[in-house]
RNA sequence: GGACGUUUAGCUCAGUUGGUUAGAGCAUCUCGUUUACACCGAGAGGGUCGGGGGUUCGAAUCCCUCAACGUCCACCA
């Protein structure tokens, strides 16, 4: 036998060339796809729109996860012969990418302010230069991935149309009284100069003081702070209404000095539940400026009448304003601390200092602690009612109530569905969403200003003298719209019509409120429809250790590396096996490395079975000739059923690891190794050709050239639009698989014997079926693959197994034995015995209960009902239980 | 403070409505270089299923409780 094919599988000889055939081929693209009649014209569509990655760098190992899964669904889909799209985009990323700019042009090109020393136009140019070449990185790293994704569709977030679909969106919730500017406190990032929304923020615990202490001395109500700085802005004291200062209501208190001399504060006292007496003091001091608590009791309070006030004494400079006093001014909002603190202590209104740990929110994205600052800013109002349209016409709703009823009525699934609860909650605590940032990358606020005019268009006013908002939009917005946005829309786009709303939304599970939950708010509103059917959610992907991958940490594994080292289909299997939807995935370079040895695994077993005799030739046919052959059948009709089953439910992880068992510990270890006797071609083709697609979601690469292989190379069909196996179509044959059992018993039983007792394989035979005498004509008509795995060739083949009897055919002549007995049978009776006492006893007791007459009239009928069914199920298990002993005889 | 999750072999995890003797991979050790594969094969050791209590004929599985770890949310001024 020649052999040309390589021993080793070398996935560098393949991957790209491959790739390459695949894009060249078109059928990336479903309307490729039908028109090549790969897919039925009227078949179901199925799309995916890619998580868009930031163009902020390059891919990490948390994309390559998401890109396997997808592309496991994908290429399944496919095979399955529906219409299958899977859209490729990347996401602006507006602040991320700005900021990312700026640090690089501040490091690496010598600036000191970016921003003001290039201008608008010059530092716009260099953040898109940027994005560009990092968009390119993304693309091809993507398709090292191996990833279907139909480039022709490609769609960015802050391209023409998606921009236009940006606008569209704005003015209509412009129009509809969702989007209002107006004045609040908001999370002002000094750092970046610029608003972040409450779900940008990260808390971080650090020390702190909690300081006590009175206004004056003659003001009655005690307070607590962890922030005296900003005190020098308090407008007011809140007390709970039926607490030890009810008294005290209504009242208004001016302090004469705080924190200096002639610094007055005017004190309004009100009433809120929210105040729990048992923290600090008891009340609290209201910063109206500088919390957004505090901001909405002045809320609250206006709304009845009574201004209490806003003070803002901290700049958007993170300096003291001159609102602060002259002492103050211009101060850091730590020196500004210390010099309130020392001040209350000098004049004795400091009764305690207490060390807390206190929660700090930080700005994820600028990286520095958020300052609570009032200030005029863009907002959606997630609250007021608006009429719905879609599912939703003929409906005052608001966007919680939308987005909110979609989820709780099915309409869209989330997996895992403990994310439900999440998403729910998220909602319940959803506040206006602020929109704006102060930032230049990005969606300009499509709102023109005139004097006291204000404009909000799709395109900009006619007419001289109008200025566009110079804010941009956060790029949730944006990416909000994306299911729709990137088919097309506002354009009655025939992909829209088509592909939306979209199969399944696959991302991680840190970004369901980011993205998840605002893509689903802007859909239901745009479209009264929903973005998505499923939404899968998958894991971090974290170190060996569990922690997260991180520069610091020096322990980031980098995709690419892994590709080049071991091959792309081992890097996706590493992603996918082991990885269930919402639990993080643990990746090490073994685990990498063993998925590796596995590609090896089936690229030999394709070796092995394309230089097989005969095989070349061959019609690929289920038709079995020896037990063995019906065995592997029978298993790969069982793997085939389980497998599609298991993609059909999103369990990816199992479907690997169940065809993963099959591969290497049935077909390998045991089928191929007694085919070796006979091998029957026609049906190794057969193996082959299905295992192959079995595979191909998970490991497109090994799968498509060993398919290639397999036929003539100039084909042009791929695996990738292949048909799915049909499990349906693999025979099934329970009994081969129960006497292949008693086949596989016996060769482990000379094989312990053999190395036991360092024997000879046909001595170990021999001495084997001496020991069991009772099962002697048992391993007489197993000796066939006994003898082969002991390489004692002297036998041909089982011609037949029928009716428990097996014909063996030997070298002499042919001996038909019954197949029957078991190893340890004894033993399996004893417990078999004891389960049936256990059970019998327990019907028994049953019985006595639905005979008493009592018990039958007192309990409720559903009582009564269970006990009928748990006899029924403990009936069931006797006679199962009976039938097994009747078996052992 | 609220919610959720995890705890099974040295490590990483399966264990599908409670049911024969709790499984796999890696690691360790032993044996084996037989023409698909040493990126291999055959085997061995190793677990009172986090602790305690309960329900049940029967519990890794259901209930209660405690503990450790993790995640998210809220946030106390």
């Amino acid at each position: 036998m020649q052999n040309a094919i390589p021993k080793a599988y070398e996935p560098k000889d393949y991957e790209d060339q491959m790739y390459g055939r695949w894009e060249a081929s078109g059928f990336f693209n479903p309307d490729v796809c039908v028109e090549r009649g790969v897919t039925a014209e009227d078949a179901e569509p199925f799309t995916i729109v890619l998580p868009p990655p930031n163009v902020t760098g390059t891919l990490h190992m948390g994309h390559a996860a998401m890109l396997a899964i997808e592309d496991v669904m994908i290429r399944y889909a496919r095979m399955r012969g529906k219409r299958t799209l899977w859209l490729p985009g990347t996401d602006h990323a507006a602040v991320a990418t700005e900021v990312k700019v700026e640090g690089l042009l501040i490091k690496e090109e010598g600036f000191k302010k970016p921003k003001e020393e290039l201008g608008r136009d010059a530092f716009l140019a260099r953040v898109h230069k940027f994005a560009k070449d990092s968009h390119d990185t993304i693309v091809n790293q993507s398709k090292k991935m191996g990833s279907s994704l139909d480039w022709s569709r490609e769609a960015y977030t802050l391209d023409d149309q998606r921009n236009l679909a940006v606008r569209t969106v704005f003015k209509q919730m412009y129009d509809d009284g969702l989007i209002y500017r107006g004045y609040r406190v908001v999370n002002w990032s000094v750092k970046g100069q610029s608003t972040c929304s409450d779900d940008e923020l990260v808390y971080v615990e650090r020390p702190g003081k909690l300081y006590f202490f009175k206004y004056s001395h003659d003001f009655p109500i005690p307070i607590a702070t962890t922030r005296p700085e900003t005190k020098l802005g308090d407008t007011a004291v809140a007390v709970h209404p039926e607490g030890k200062w009810k008294q005290y209501i209504g009242q208004t208190f001016t302090v004469a000095d705080f924190g200096q001399p002639g610094h007055t504060l005017t004190i309004h006292v009100i009433g809120d539940d929210g105040i729990d007496e048992t923290f600090g003091t008891g009340a609290l001091g209201v910063t109206t400026a500088h919390s957004p608590i505090d901001f909405e009791m002045y809320m609250r309070e206006k709304a009845r009448g009574n201004d209490i006030g806003i003070v803002q004494v901290i700049g958007e400079d993170g300096r003291m304003t001159a609102n602060a006093g002259a002492a103050y001014v211009g101060l850091t909002v730590a020196e500004a601390r210390e010099k309130v603190v020392a001040w209350l202590r000098e004049q004795n209104l400091l009764t305690e200092e207490k060390d807390v740990m206190q929660n700090v929110g930080t700005s994820d994205r600028f990286t520095d602690v958020v300052e609570p600052l009032p200030k005029t800013q863009w907002f959606v109002d997630v609250n007021k009612k608006i009429p719905g349209k879609g599912r939703f016409a003929g409906r005052e709703v608001s966007l919680k109530e939308m987005m909110s009823e979609v989820v709780r009525d099915g309409s869209i699934e989330i997996l895992p569905d403990k994310f439900n609860r999440t998403y729910f909650s998220w909602i319940d605590n959803l506040r206006d969403w602020c929109i704006s940032r102060q930032v230049w990358f990005g969606h300009q606020i499509p709102v023109w200003y005139r004097g006291t005019e204000v404009y909000c268009g799709v395109n900009a006013p006619e007419g001289e003298g109008w200025t566009q908002d110079p804010d941009s939009l956060d790029t949730w917005f944006s990416a909000g719209l994306w299911t729709f946005s990137a088919l097309g829309w506002p354009e009655k786009t025939k992909d829209f019509e088509t592909f939306h709303p979209t199969t399944v939304l696959e991302t991680g599970y840190d970004i369901i409120f980011f993205w998840v939950a605002r893509m689903i708010l802007m859909t239901t509103y745009t479209l009264g429809e929903v973005p998505f059917k499923t939404v899968y959610l998958h894991g971090l992907v974290r170190d060996e250790q569990g922690r997260k991958m991180s520069k610091s940490l020096d322990n980031i594994i980098n995709p690419l590396d892994m590709i080049e080292k071991y091959g792309t289909d081992a890097t996706r299997l590493s992603l996918l096996l082991g990885s269930t939807p919402g639990n993080d995935v643990k990746l090490s370079e073994e685990k990498i490395a063993s998925f590796r040895n596995f590609t090896n695994k089936l690229w030999n077993i394709g070796r092995y079975i394309l230089s097989t005799e005969g095989v070349a030739e061959a019609t690929a046919s289920w038709e079995c000739k020896t037990l063995a052959d019906r065995w592997i059948v029978a298993r790969m009709h069982a793997v085939t059923e389980e497998v599609t089953k298991a993609l059909d439910t999103h369990a990816f992880s199992y479907a690997g690891e169940r065809l993963r068992d099959f591969t290497w510990s049935e077909l390998a270890d045991w089928y191929l190794e007694a085919s070796k006797v006979a091998p029957n071609p026609a049906l190794l083709r057969q193996l082959l050709s299905t295992l192959v697609r079995l595979w191909h979601p998970f490991m497109p690469f090994v799968t498509e050239v060993i398919a290639d292989m397999m036929r003539d190379t100039t084909s042009s069909e791929f695996v990738m639009v292949s048909r799915w196996p049909d499990a349906s179509e693999i025979p099934s044959d329970d009994t081969a698989m129960r006497e292949f059992a008693l086949v596989q018993e016996c060769v482990t039983a000379v094989r312990a014997m053999r190395q036991t007792y360092q024997m000879s394989p046909s001595a170990a035979v021999v001495a084997h079926v001496m020991a069991e005498e009772s099962t002697w004509s048992h391993i007489t008509a197993q000796t066939e693959l006994i003898c082969k795995l002991a390489r004692v060739s002297s036998i041909e083949r089982v011609t037949a197994v029928a009716d428990n009897t097996a014909t063996t055919a030997f070298g002499w002549g042919s001996v038909s034995i019954p197949l029957e007995g078991q190893i340890d049978v004894a033993a399996q009776r004893t417990r078999i015995e004891k389960d049936l006492a256990d059970v019998t006893r327990y019907i028994d007791t049953l019985h006595k209960k639905l005979d008493n007459a009592d018990f039958v009239a007192r309990a409720a009928a559903d009582v009564v009902d269970k006990e009928r069914e748990k006899l029924a199920e403990a009936t069931t298990r006797r006679d199962a239980l009976t039938a097994q002993l009747v078996q052992l005889g």
